[in-house]
Parts: C-alpha cells; structure tokens; sequence
DNA sequence: TGGCTGACTATGGTTTCGGCAAGTTAGACT
DNA sequence: AGTCTAACTTGCCGAAACCATAGTCAGCCA
C-alpha cells in the first residue's frame, strides 16, 4: 500500500471546523444500494418500472419505495407515455438536479471499478472515443490537487 | 458492445442489462453518514482521532469502528507521530485509494450544498482562488454532456 | 503508586434497508 | 363479466448503522 503525505499534518489539522453542509440528505437519498443503483440504470438509459427492477435486480418492493423517494425529492420525475395497445403508464426521467448527480455517480462507480477486482464497465465520449472520468478542476480550468484545496467559511 | 446514451425514451430503454460493477463494496464502505463526513474531514486535513470525532460530531465509539473499516478497506493508513511530551500517537492519513476518493466526495458534497437550502462551505483553489468543481471530462479533455456518454462492455 | 487522558472496545437499544410474500388497482384483452 | 398483467402497496423478518453508556489499556506526570 502506497501513503502520499501531505506533509503539512501538523497545520493541517488546525483548520477550524467545517460549515455544517447538507448531507444528511443527500445521504439519505442516494446512500443506499438501490437509490444508487437505480440512478446508474436511469443514466445508462433506462426508464421503465419493470427495466429498472430488472436491471437493479432488487425486488419490486424496494424499487418502488426507492423511486417514489427520489420522485419526491426532485430527483426524478414521472413522465406518461403511451405505447399502441398499452394502457397509459409512466416512465421515470432525471429533472435539472438529477442530472447534477451525473459527476456524483460517475465518481462512485469509477472508483468502485478501479479499486477492486471485480472491473467494471467502459464509459468514453461519443465524440472521441475517449474514456471519460470524473476530475476536480476550478473555475479556471486548472486540475486542483488535493493539496491545493482551500475550505472558506461561506461570504 | 457499446451503446450511445441519447435523450430519446424508446431507444434508451434498449440498452441491454449494464455491467455489474462493484458498486456494494463502494456502498458498504462510504455510503453511511460517518464514514463520509470523516472522510471529508480528513480531506479538509484532520487527522487525529480526537480531532476527527469533535469535527464529525458521532461518539467516538462509531468514529473508532468506520476509522477501522476505512483503514482496513486500504482508504486510509494509519502513521503514528509523536508529539513532545506526548506519547505515540497515530494520525490517519490517505492512501492513494483514498486520494482517488477526493472527485467522489466532493462531487456529493457539492450536490447537497447546490440542491439544498441549507448553503456549504465554498472551496476554491490555493493557486488562483476561484472556486472547484467536479466535472465529467473525457482523456482528450473536452467537457462530457450527459448525452454523449458511451458505455460499452469491458474489451 | 495512583491519577489522568487519549484511544479505543463492549453492550444494549432504536431506526433503516433489503428480501420475501401477499394483496391491490387500473386498464387491456376475450 | 372475467382474466391477465404492470405497477405498485403492505406486512414481517433479519441485518446493519447509529447512539449512549460503560469499561479497558497504555503511557505520562505528580
């Protein structure tokens, strides 16, 4: 196992404590299993009741209370269609904030593929070919190392 | 096999069953509350325990167990340190498995300060002070929309 | 030698998550 | 009218996470 030190341990651990910041919610919401899980198959492009159980492989039980959690926190949203010969039925699409959980997700099953046997999917850019990841970078543009963040109490 | 991620409903539900990736070990180590607030902590740069436990707000019972959990999952290692007049003590301190954690931590954090009311701490860039941000970037550096994901099974 | 403190370890209780099983409801089909 | 199915809902159970409290252990100091 390789360490990367900072080097700077000492004053380091002087920083005062962090601002309170809203976890708990977002924990709450996508913490477990099958929200997580859900939102993975929802981004690689599936949207039905039955896919998405399907896909996840939890039981229908689960999966319904997971959806409805993530409906009503804004997550996703319910949207009707109709196929011929079908009654109407709804299909679970990402709104505004549920795409912002893209990077989150992304960082997730990055790191769970790359550090643990089992590998993982591909996922490159459809204009290059090129493997997409997830990366901390400042308003810039500039990559930020771990060692170059500042935590600022809010203006 | 790769599949083009479009917005389109019908053809997105097509997409064949992903990939299993091992996303439960990923779950079972950060996806409760203590272990990422410590982590957090310990990338805003603590790492005594007391420290730690005061900053994180959890008794220290709980604090020991997911310290334990993330040192033996190879996140985190332990360095002792010796302070004067102090006996040994050890500091807790991130691998390179840890270090590779930061895009997913902060991509959560910044989801729950965006996305609720509560605000967050602001962390912007020691070397030119505008704020980061986590973002979805291919190899060859563009800005990755959502929609222009591929994923493909592993070659 | 005895007290103090930092860093844990052990125990018990409550809440949450997921699996299993059964029930419900709305619309399409016969 | 009756059957079928997708999409839920409800209830029970075991496991895990969290909290609170109490106990342990190792070194430093008086």
């Amino acid at each position: 196992m390789t360490v990367r030190l900072t080097g700077r341990l000492a004053q380091r651990d002087d920083v005062p404590l962090g601002d309170r910041c809203p976890i708990d919610r977002t924990l709450q919401l996508i913490g477990n299993r099958t929200a997580l899980l859900l939102l993975r198959e929802v981004f690689y492009g599936a949207s039905r009741f039955d896919s998405l159980v399907k896909r996840v492989g939890v039981t229908d039980a689960v999966a319904a209370q997971r959806l409805r959690e993530l409906v009503e926190a804004g997550v996703l949203t319910k949207e009707p269609y109709r196929e011929p010969g079908q009654r109407t039925r709804h299909a679970y699409v990402l709104t505004t904030a549920g795409h912002d959980l893209l990077p989150a997700v992304l960082a997730l099953l990055q790191w769970g593929t790359a550090h643990s046997s089992g590998g993982g999917p591909i996922v490159t850019h459809a204009d290059c070919g090129e493997p997409v990841q997830v990366e901390v970078r400042c308003a810039a543009g500039h990559v930020v190392d771990e060692d170059d963040l500042v935590v600022g109490s809010r203006r």
